[in-house]
DNA sequence: AAAATGGGTGTTATCGCTAACATCCGAAGT
DNA sequence: ACTTCGGATGTTAGCGATAACACCCATTTT
């Protein structure tokens, strides 16, 4: 790649157009440029103009590892997230995605095959070498909770879904809120008490609609029965459902997310008891073909949207204070969503 | 920042070593350091070892943004993609995130709203602000497809799920293929002829189907009844499920994917009409949950994670040709996954 | 009228790295 | 023994931005 100097004539391969370039035909010093574009306040409006104007004639775009380089962070956001295709955690990036573009960062997803220390101390430090600005970690299990602690104080980070016990700045869905409502609403139909189907127990978003799941029938002094659990599977969904649908006595269940409570509606189908007629189920996320389900699922709808602005309303918060952060928790109130798949006990 | 120079003896905020601060302690110049980080051949054993021992003790890691400002190149693949929680997307922009994290890739998404000409535009030179090693635009539509005539040529991309027609580096499943597959697999068993309920018209993935399903149907010298147009969702099929299931003449349904199948699965539910003994219904994604649905699904798996591979591969490729490539078309076969939801007419 | 202010601008140093060239040295060729 | 060569290393010069400081020059202030 040949990069001639001075008087250049037929310069062919000529490279993107820098600072200096766009002062020269500005007739302005390079660092001129630098202050229009970061809108520093002594910059007479006459050269603003006239550099705004040199800037668009040239195309030019400022280097962003010069500038990552100089001030020491850039302009991106390290998240790191299980590699899974769950509604949950998908939802979740995605939606981060969308709210860190709306505030000018970049995102790069560490993406991590295992929630485990090591795993997630390699993508953090993956992000740190890059300079991020800071960190997401996207922690819904135990394990990743410990690999936090290894993050060297003065990185901002945020957690979401991490454990609600744990003093760092964190966001979560209210989960055993939401458990709660779900399991008083059956309650509340006159079912004299609930069944639940958990998620993996490891994971903070299980125990905790465990806990909401129990906590409301130990408030309507309803028989606590056995938990069964499962993960977030359709298929653990099945074979649970292929149990409870045995026993004349279940007549409502919670399942701890949508795909679960799909393969209970299975299995109840399959074994001839009508939903919600004989067995009324509710599940957990709302995912969009929920209203679609046989029978549509009532269920428990979280605002992953709302969850992710406020994630990064806490890690901008850090940048800014450079460390120290005022209050660091935050907490989104799911919703009940009321369809066809409940109803009184018969 | 306070930054002592020369004999610091009680540097507190002391920075991150840098290459200099290795070689000050391995007793060798910078420069041979980096040549041990880059894996140069002229390194003697013993300096590369004495060097090794030095980055590790004092837990150096060199700074990209440097790097980068010099090699003009960073270690980010920028992925431009679609604000979506869809599964064929979503599946497809994870697996590509672990296949570029196994090549030593991080990977930088730039999620778009909607798939035109000036958002993918917008995203694409975001990525190039960020010296992005190569590009991949994941561009399902004939929108996103016309804003790639404006990237310049030299910068590496590829283009996953793009129009079959253009002559750039692509990568698709062989959309044709599936719909083929899964109309003939209808007709083999003994249906007449088959419906199709379609994606959204400009999507490529939604003619790929029709034409496949036409075409077995051509091949087939079965009627070819008409189209019924949709979009992806669970909503959509079940508003043309509930058309369907009034014609008595309906035997056989292939949807477009396996949100509508579910969608049509209860619609037909909804008027009595058995699947699979009255209506067979075939899907294409192979979503894990469609194993579960009632009845379970007979679909078109696609091969995310290879779709990933050979993406990666591609753009890889042009990187390290610095523009041109050999073949830079990859296609993958999608299978058929024969489950329950289909039966010869009665 | 001289001094103090402060807005607008340019100059220089620097961030941490790689590229290119310079240098040193011992082994090989004549 | 005297080039020649090439492996191992050091030196110097950038990459393209921001930070810190210096410097004008019109206003105010005294």
């Amino acid at each position: 790649m040949s990069r001639d100097e001075g008087a250049a004539v037929e310069n062919k391969t000529s490279r993107d157009p820098a600072m200096t370039d766009v002062a020269r035909l500005a007739g302005v010093s390079h660092q001129t440029v630098s202050r229009v574009l970061n809108d520093h306040p002594n910059v007479r409006e006459q050269t603003r103009l006239r550099v705004r104007a040199a800037i668009a004639e040239l195309g030019y775009r400022p280097n962003k590892a010069a500038r990552a380089l100089v001030t020491g962070r850039s302009q991106l956001i390290g998240v790191v997230a299980q590699n899974s295709t769950l509604y949950g955690p998908a939802s979740l990036l995605a939606a981060f995605e969308e709210a860190a573009a709306g505030a000018g960062f970049a995102v790069s997803v560490g993406r991590v095959k295992e929630l485990d220390h090591a795993s997630i101390n390699r993508a953090v430090e993956r992000h740190r070498d890059e300079r991020v600005a800071g960190i997401v970690v996207i922690a819904p299990t135990a394990s990743a909770n410990d690999a936090l602690a290894d993050i060297p104080a003065g990185v901002p980070v945020v957690t979401i879904d991490g454990d609600p016990a744990r003093p760092t700045p964190l966001v979560t869905v209210d989960q055993q809120a939401g458990a709660y409502a779900a399991t008083k609403h059956l309650l509340d139909v006159g079912h004299r008490t609930v069944w639940h189907v958990s998620g993996p127990p490891n994971w903070f978003d299980s125990s905790g609609r465990v806990e909401g799941w129990r906590k409301a029938l130990e408030d309507a002094g309803a028989e606590v029965p056995p938990l069964v659990p499962a993960d977030w599977s359709a298929r653990a969904g099945y074979q649970a459902g292929q149990m409870l649908a045995r026993m004349p006595e279940v007549t409502a269940v919670f399942a701890a997310n949508d795909h679960l409570a799909l393969g209970i509606l299975r299995a109840m189908h399959e074994r001839g008891r009508r939903v919600p007629e004989d067995v009324s189920v509710v599940g957990f996320d709302d995912v969009p073909e929920a209203e679609f389900f046989i029978p549509p699922l009532t269920t428990v709808r979280q605002d992953f949207a709302a969850v992710a602005r406020e994630a990064l309303d806490l890690l901008l918060a850090q940048v800014a204070a450079d460390g120290g952060a005022g209050d660091t928790r935050r907490t989104i109130a799911p919703a009940l969503i009321s369809r066809g798949s409940v109803a009184p006990p018969s």
